[in-house]
RNA sequence: GGAGGGGUGUCCGAGUGGCUAUAAGGAGCUGGUCUUGAAAACCAGUGUCUCCGCAAGGGGCCGUGGGUUCGAAUCCCACCCCCUCCGCCA
């Protein structure tokens, strides 16, 4: 959510950042219930205070004896107006309220112009795509062949879009998960969090979900949550409404989760593979700043992000992503792109990016560093570090041999158990 | 799922329709007095708001949302959360 006051007095810049984003949300609506709002509001208002000056009288006049009834009658009249304007009231602060969730967040002015992904601008490589002097497998070919994963059986069990993990492939997923939480917690300063998988609706708002992506979430029957599309949205919310001491900033956290996504609009984009899933696994990175150290903070997040795939020494690219590509919440993001030889091209496996206050509002996340001072939003940054499923696949397809065998990583070995080789 | 108890400001906690509840009292915090310095003691200040207003000022907020009333933290209805006990259960 964006500062109202920055709608309303810089009305024009947030018109042109809507139209550089290709949203075709009309600003105007917001202004009319703005307004309108606040003209209710001030008649209200001048009735209240009315009512409430009167209403102390009361007690006094009765003390003095004196009949009250003409002026109780006044009353009555009065306060029947206040619940009209009251009904009015709510109306136009609910819809104002939707509005108001309904508009992206402003980006920050290092964005680069740009309307597709094809615009995301490289910022830095590491490693070189592998050579293959072969033709290389792709990843579901290469897991169906080593019996890792079966797609048959997941569609089979529940549907399309889910994929069943066997033997290795599941101690390959799981080392994953163990890797990347142990890098973070160990190295990287981050403290870990198993979160609830299912959050409240008002959860879903706080980090921007709802209202206006309702279509991407798996609702529970009969109940008032939702599947997490990420481990973003508990952890963020786990600080909804509070007041954090300026001296415990920056909080950093990591969470494996288990993420759910209905994927609508997605349909026939990387049907085979385990890319784009209903169901993947991901360890999200979540910090909470002071606004002076935010992009710092996303800086130091994305190389975090990093260390694990060059910890794999697998190849990969950072792009900055581009105003059109830039999504709802960010005001600057970075995609950590991981080299895919199925698809000849960088796939993105982490996206990294500073919220500002934007989600602090919604969710009403404040700090201060003293109680002189007045609270103030905190800035929320996150990132995947990594999504776990797209890694696996990057693991099978980069260290694939010509033989259809799969030398794992050193640095995945322990956590194989001293598996070095999936092999048939 | 059943029965009971509870949710009040930064924290603890009082308050069951108007009678300084204009949210008591305490702690904490800030400033001061005293002191070589500190502690203690004493004095004073100290809720919040993406509400309205140029300001003066006004309005809202006692878990959430409705309602009753001239007037609600207080009464009524629904819901949420926490605690105790019972049942069920990995």
């Amino acid at each position: 959510m964006l500062d109202i006051k920055l709608l309303r007095e810089e009305t024009d810049r947030v018109k042109k950042m809507l139209l550089d984003r290709g949203d075709d949300f009309d600003l105007d609506v917001f202004t009319d219930l703005d307004s309108k709002r606040r003209g209710i509001l001030q008649e209200v208002e001048k009735l209240k205070q009315e009512q409430n000056s009167v209403s102390k009288q009361i007690p006094i006049m009765k003390k003095e004896g004196k009949d009250i009834s003409k002026v109780l009658d006044e009353m009555k009249v009065l306060s029947d107006r206040i619940k009209e304007y009251d009904a009015d009231l709510r109306e136009v602060e609910e819809n104002l309220n939707n509005v108001l969730l309904s508009i992206p967040n402003m980006p920050h002015p290092d964005v680069p112009a740009g309307k597709t992904d094809e615009d995301n601008v490289e910022i830095r490589k590491f490693g070189e795509p592998k050579d293959f002097d072969y033709e290389p497998k792709a990843h579901w070919d290469l897991g169906e062949d080593l019996d890792i994963l079966d797609f048959k059986k997941g569609a089979e069990v529940t549907g399309a879009r889910f994929v069943v993990y066997k033997g290795l492939g599941a101690r390959l997923e799981r080392a994953l998960m163990n890797f990347m939480l142990d890098l973070h917690t160990s190295e990287h300063g981050y403290t870990e969090i198993l979160p609830p998988f299912m959050v409240n609706q008002n959860s879903m708002v706080g980090t921007g979900q709802l209202p206006k992506f309702e279509e991407d979430t798996f609702k529970v029957k009969d109940t008032d949550y939702y599947l997490i599309p990420t481990a973003e949205v508990p952890v963020t919310n786990m600080y909804k409404n509070q007041i954090l001491d300026g001296n415990d900033l920056p909080l950093r956290y990591c969470a494996y989760s288990a993420c759910f996504r209905a994927e609508a609009g997605s349909a026939g984009r990387d049907t085979r593979g385990i890319i784009r899933q209903h169901q993947f696994n991901k360890v999200e990175l979540v910090k909470f700043t002071k606004p002076e150290d935010s992009y710092e903070e996303l800086e130091r997040l994305t190389s975090d992000a990093e260390e694990v795939l060059k910890k794999l020494n697998i190849p990969y690219r950072v792009v900055r992503i581009c105003m059109g590509d830039l999504g709802f919440t960010a005001a600057l993001k970075y995609d950590i792109e991981v080299w895919m030889p199925s698809y000849n091209k960088y796939v993105e496996i982490s996206s990294c990016s500073n919220f500002e206050s934007f989600q602090a509002r919604r969710a009403n996340i404040k700090y201060r560093n003293s109680n002189k001072e007045k609270a103030e939003f905190v800035h929320t940054i996150n990132g995947s570090g990594l999504a776990v499923g797209r890694c696996t696949a990057a693991v099978l397809e980069n260290c694939q041999q010509e033989d259809g065998s799969i030398i794992i990583p050193q640095a995945l070995v322990p956590y194989m158990g001293g598996v070095d080789k999936i092999e048939k």
